[in-house]
DNA sequence: CAGTATCCCCCCTGATACTG
DNA sequence: CAGTATCAGGGGGGATACTG
C-alpha cells in the first residue's frame, strides 16, 4: 500500500514492487541488513517499517536462529496469509501490464516446481465466482 | 497502492480503502458526480485518478447510457479483473484487521445472495496452497 | 454538472552522520 | 551490524476558486 508513483514507460510499479515484496518474503531474508540489501531502501526507512509491521503482528522478532547474536524478523500467520493477495496482484499485474513479449517473473510452487496460476474466488457454497460474478453489494453487520 | 497512512485506533486504512473501492466498483457509480460524493474525495484529485486510470485501461468512457449529456466511467474488463485483489485484501483485512466484535461489512455474491468466503490460490495442475505452500521462488524468463 | 487551475501542506523518502 | 537522529526534497493530496 504504498503512492502510486506515475507509471514509466515498460515498467510497472504494482508488479515491481511486489515483485520486490514476494522476492524478499519469500527468499531466506530475515535479517535486518538483508531486507536493507534487497530493498536497497534507506535504514531509517527500513526501521520504521519493520517496527511497524511488527506492531501490527505481520513480521515476528526472534533471536537468530544460527545462534549468532542479531534478531531475525519472520513472517507470522498474519503474514504468511497476505501471500494471496500479492499473488492475485502479481497475476493481474503480469496479465494487464505486460507485454506477451516482454520479460516478466513468474511465480512457481517451490512444491512442484509449477506455475502458479490461479487466483479463485469461491462462494461459500462452493461456487467458483468469475470476475463478473464477483459484482456484489456490500451489507454491514454487527459482531 | 497508495500510501500507508499511520494505523488509527480502531480503523483500519487497508480494509477501509478496500471497503471504500469495492463499495464504488460493486454499486451502480458511474458518473463523476457519483464517485465524487461516495469517494469524498477532490474534483481536481478524481480528475486525476479517472484519467489515469482511463490511460491505464481500467476505466472506459462512455456516453451516458440513460441518455443524459453525461459521460460515463465504466470498468473494462482488465477493471474487473482486479475484483480478486480486492476480495484477497478485504479478506486479510477481516481476519486480521478487525476484532471478532467490531463492526464490518462482508461480501455477498450478487447471484446467490452467499457470502464470498475464500480466495483461492491453486497451481496450474489444480494442486490447492496453502499460504505456506506460496513460499516460492521467482524465475525470470524472456518472452 | 464536470472538470481545470492554483496554492499549500503534510508526510513519505532518501542521504548522511552518529552510536552501542 | 543494527539501528537512531536529523535535515532536506518532492510528490500526492486537500481546499478553493474559476470555467464551459
Amino acid at each position: 500500500m504504498h503512492a502510486a508513483p506515475q507509471l514509466a514507460p515498460s515498467e510497472c510499479p504494482v508488479a515491481h514492487t511486489l515483485e520486490a515484496i514476494g522476492d524478499r518474503w519469500a527468499e531466506d531474508v530475515r535479517r535486518f541488513s538483508d531486507f536493507l540489501k534487497r530493498l536497497g531502501v534507506a535504514k531509517n526507512i527500513l526501521t520504521v517499517k519493520l517496527k511497524a509491521m511488527v506492531e501490527l503482528g505481520v513480521f515476528e522478532v526472534r533471536p537468530a536462529s544460527n545462534g549468532s547474536a542479531y534478531k531475525e524478523y519472520v513472517l507470522t500467520e498474519m503474514g504468511r496469509a497476505a501471500f494471496p493477495i500479492v499473488i492475485s496482484m502479481r497475476q493481474w499485474g503480469e496479465r494487464f501490464l505486460y507485454g506477451s513479449g516482454e520479460c516478466h517473473s513468474i511465480m512457481l510452487d517451490n512444491v512442484t516446481n509449477e506455475p502458479i496460476e490461479t487466483i479463485i474466488v469461491r462462494s461459500r457454497a462452493g461456487r467458483q465466482l468469475s470476475p463478473e460474478d464477483c459484482h456484489r453489494r456490500l451489507i454491514t453487520r454487527e459482531g
